[in-house]
DNA sequence: CGAAAGTACTTCGCTAGCGAATCATTCGTC
DNA sequence: GACGAATGATTCGCTAGCGAAGTACTTTCG
């Protein structure tokens, strides 16, 4: 049985020299992302939260619901502006709230609110499903040695 | 040995309940996807190419130097209106050309340049390059193992 | 044959994010 | 204690992409 990916490496064959398995493992992780990232987009419309928010508030919510716009930028991986920017349409929608530090007034300290965790919980259970629905097709011994696959690159590649 | 995910689900203990092996999953797909546009990126400024630009060159290789934007959208999984726009840059840098079909007058045919191919073939050994340094880490055997696992999870996913 | 439906692409208005520059505040050093 | 460097956040101008509407052409069918 072919999935998209075998499909796609047939037609190269040829055109290109390229290693085949290598390809193969790049482009199975991009596809399967990118379908996590619709399906996900898909599913929160339930709920009325867009993914990034979710992931913001997510990362809030594992930080205790607060941390500084420097955390969350470094966590999440975007740049300053970007977090500016999610921050002002989440705290425009009530969401959380930002205060300035009392302490070092350079600091700003944000704080996810009732709202924002309540929407964060109903998300968070759509999420796992959609999740669940990809991992699923896979015995738990299988998921284990993929993780451990996984990390061994991730690892070869934050040295 | 911990990775970036270890100490993310490691922080997260507690704060709320989620299959650690699904999250870890997950979570190192998005991380290792990220880590390949990043460095990919960093890349192709040497032959002056961004990632969208070469992405676009390559699926054109592919189909033996010529396609509609139809397919192209098809295939790279994006609008109809994000399709014009990387043509519009594509063509104006000289990468492409566009004609409009002879038989039906509605097609477009888009075309792979000598300047696009050459462009391409250089990014291609760069991209390649990147590539292998991420799945360098992990042995031939462990190769296939891992291509087989997330190949069942695509299959299961695109039904 | 001619109207209606379908198809292929483009245009338009909008959004999230980036990099660079800027502003405000604090720290370090002489 | 004052001045220059460092730090944390924001603003600005720009880019790639999306969805919906629009345009131009072709096919279908009464």
């Amino acid at each position: 049985m072919d999935d998209s990916v075998d499909r796609h490496l047939a037609r190269w064959k040829g055109y290109a020299p390229f290693d085949e398995r290598t390809e193969g493992i790049v482009t199975r992780m991009q596809f399967l992302v990118r379908q996590l990232h619709q399906a996900k987009d898909r599913a929160l419309v339930e709920v009325g939260l867009q993914q990034f928010e979710f992931e913001t508030l997510h990362w809030l919510v594992a930080h205790g619901g607060r941390a500084t716009p420097s955390q969350l930028a470094g966590e999440l991986k975007i740049s300053p502006a970007g977090i500016t920017g999610r921050l002002d349409t989440l705290e425009k929608a009530g969401l959380l709230r930002r205060t300035r530090g009392e302490r070092d007034r350079r600091r700003v300290d944000v704080e996810i609110s009732d709202l924002g965790r309540e929407l964060w919980t109903g998300a968070q259970r759509i999420r796992g499903e959609v999740e669940d629905g990809m991992v699923g097709a896979l015995g738990v011994e299988e998921r284990d040695a993929l993780n451990a696959l996984l990390k061994r690159m991730l690892l070869a590649v934050e040295e």
